[in-house]
DNA sequence: TAGATTGTTAATCGATTAACAATC
DNA sequence: TAGATTGTTAATCGATTAACAATC
């Protein structure tokens, strides 16, 4: 597998590869080619080729890609290979809704820690999890192996947990708190900032189909 | 307010703008330059400084932005200064959580409708509104005037949906559902693919801290 | 063989950053 | 005036797309 410097932009779009191969090899598929996918996931083939070229010689010419051979690859970069433990902060009703999600456990991730500053919160159960202090973070992460974090706290509080996962070993951050956050290198951090979609989603509306004032309070 | 083509990246970096500058006014601070917004934000102060030239001088050389005057601004280019309504389909834990977020209030967006193709879950309240059956969207949507739409089904439903929205006139859609969707021209589509974000992640950890199979379920 | 499709190089396109004159 | 900071042009950087030889 060669290996020069991986652009950001190829490794988001591996999972969206990763998400309709599944689909594909579920419905019996064998074969694929850059074309079908492009077409499928609105991208340039030659882009798809490209992407997983980065990584070795996945397909075979004049055929296209094996799914399943394809699913495992990526698997492989991902490092989706083994299980990866998560912890979460934050049991608002965003922290509650993504702990409900089982769906990360087809794809080796797994939230395996929830934790929450609110005293009222700490020792009652979300899906089988016990919502533990936030003095416990540490010793936790260590004990489990956790090495990404999930953050669903309010924003002002952001920043104060991002420090603590960070200090506590963590090496990846999923923000959805609406802050933009500092980390020290090494820890790496994405954002699920959802509020920012919405509102540049208004940026491209008619002027002439907005709502005036007050007329919205239904 | 020259406007060439706005790119969508610059379209993007907007809302995270606004919230900072939000912050700041309600700190009271009144001037702020682009290299203060950059190092908080993360970005270039060149390049802030070329995103909000592309829409007016909003500036003075020598000065700064005036933090209030600029928030003003920003709300005018992306059509926050009115009220925009919202329709939410799929009210799962994540589509309860997104209603019971009253944030949008304050930056003139605002969930006026909820609606959900199960029939248990029609009649019952979320946060003030009654949850409508699917056959319900386009009248509703017409009627209070909405203009984006949130899809928060399961992936398999989600193009149906989205189908959904554009046969009823909805021309912005934020997609939380794990599949890449196709919209007609004229509808706009954005993605809050926490899924993708999350696994993308798992590239950037080291090897030596992975869990073996099964070590994940304490 | 003929047709299809990859892997890869070269060309294009667009976005970010540097630099600096203008000016507060 | 001197110092600071914008708006903008030019330079750089990186990502996407086109094209095509290799080959299944």
């Amino acid at each position: 597998m060669k290996q020069e410097k991986i652009s950001d932009a190829v490794v988001r779009r591996l999972p969206v590869y990763l998400r309709y191969l599944n689909e594909l090899s579920l419905s019996g598929v064998q074969t694929v080619s850059s074309q079908d996918l492009g077409e499928k996931l609105n991208l340039n083939p030659a882009q798809i080729r490209k992407d997983l070229a980065s990584f070795g010689e996945f397909g075979r010419k004049g055929v296209g890609y094996n799914a399943a051979y394809l699913i495992e690859k990526i698997r492989q970069i991902l490092k989706l290979d083994k299980t990866l433990g998560v912890a979460l902060v934050g049991t608002g009703n965003l922290g509650r809704a993504l702990c409900n999600y089982n769906m990360y456990t087809k794809d080796n991730m797994k939230i395996v820690a929830v934790f929450d500053a609110d005293a009222s919160k700490t020792g009652t159960q979300i899906n089988h999890l016990t919502v533990q202090p936030m003095h416990e973070l540490k010793e936790t992460v260590d004990r489990l192996g956790v090495t990404i974090g999930i953050i669903t706290v309010p924003a002002w509080e952001a920043q104060n947990v991002a420090d603590r996962f960070a200090a506590a070993g963590i090496k990846g951050i999923l923000n959805f708190a609406p802050a933009v956050l500092k980390v020290p290198p090494g820890v790496r951090i994405h954002y699920a900032d959802f509020t920012a979609e919405l509102l540049s989603l208004a940026y491209y509306m008619d002027d002439d189909n907005r709502l005036s004032e007050g007329e919205v309070n239904v």
